[in-house]
DNA sequence: ATTGCAATGTTATAACATAACATATATTAT
DNA sequence: ATAATATATGTTATGTTATAACATTGCAAT
């Protein structure tokens, strides 16, 4: 699978399911916590906290500062609609929120986009490792950084 | 097993084995080089970039900038002596330098103790992955963050 | 001696993130 | 409806992590 970016209805869905999800679950998805979600899963590469800072700027066309935006972020990771990679320091949406509790990334070094690689195999492989160490994960960061299909073509 | 801390015949052994591989690819191992790998190495816990700096301060009573560490810190990660913990920010000596390119983590919240857990049943799956979604990896990252069997057990 | 190179020193600043407290808004209880 | 409470946001300041840019040093090759 090549790392194409998400489809305009892909992100209609993507926002209504989180719109769903916090109405079912009596979650207050704020009107910034709602702008930080679109602006993270529109664009379709990993995006910085400031970049998101920026665009609430332009978008509400008045002052906004680093806590509104890292709140609203807070909010969205601890519901699992959004992921921080660690290794780049940016943030991107979950395309399938609640589904599982973590998700798995590749990451194009060159064109930047991402993907989720969520394989049950992989998390059982893991989950093996972590009971033969005994050891009791409570959060697990994968990050596979390297370049995609397209761009090793290149 | 659980996550005890490295004996003092661990450390000088991981330290001579540091020095002998410099020795033997021509690598500058220059004093600051080494007195980062070894404050490090003798914290048996992931170390922060600035407390480093504090203790080469201590160490040779002068002024020490920033990027005299982060210098000292890149040579270590290029050549495998050292690894950088992004879900924490951290540094961590590598006890098996030059084995595999990369290392896998188990990081205990509690004690902040880590250890290296780079199956290679662990490697195959994450590299069965990348090729089950054509990419071709350049770095990884996994830190498993949660609770040792000393930590959870108290 | 002069040049070239690798490493380090130094100053400044960029980039990322949170503490602390004030204010506003929504929910709930009375 | 009003007061009390909790939740969310605004605002200022600062803390933390990391690098850019340029000067200086030490050493080796010609
Ligand atoms: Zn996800
Ligand atoms: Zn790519
Ligand atoms: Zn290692
Ligand atoms: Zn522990």
């Amino acid at each position: 699978m090549s790392m194409k970016s998400k489809s305009t209805s892909e992100l209609k869905a993507s926002i209504h399911r989180v719109e769903e999800i916090c109405k079912s679950n009596k979650l207050g998805l704020t009107e910034i916590r709602k702008q930080v979600f679109e602006i993270i899963v529109k664009n379709n590469k990993p995006i910085k906290a400031y970049e998101i800072l920026d665009k609430i700027r332009n978008i509400n066309n008045k002052p906004s500062h680093p806590p509104t935006v890292y709140r609203a972020i807070d909010f969205l990771i601890e519901n699992g609609f959004v992921h921080k990679l660690n290794s780049i320091n940016s943030f991107v949406g979950c395309f399938h929120p609640k589904a599982h509790k973590e998700c798995y990334f590749l990451i194009c070094k060159k064109c930047n986009i991402y993907q989720e690689c969520c394989d049950d195999s992989l998390k059982d492989r893991i989950s093996k490792t972590a009971i033969h160490n005994n050891f009791v994960i409570s959060n697990t960061t994968l990050e596979i950084e390297g370049h995609c299909l397209d761009c090793s073509q290149k």
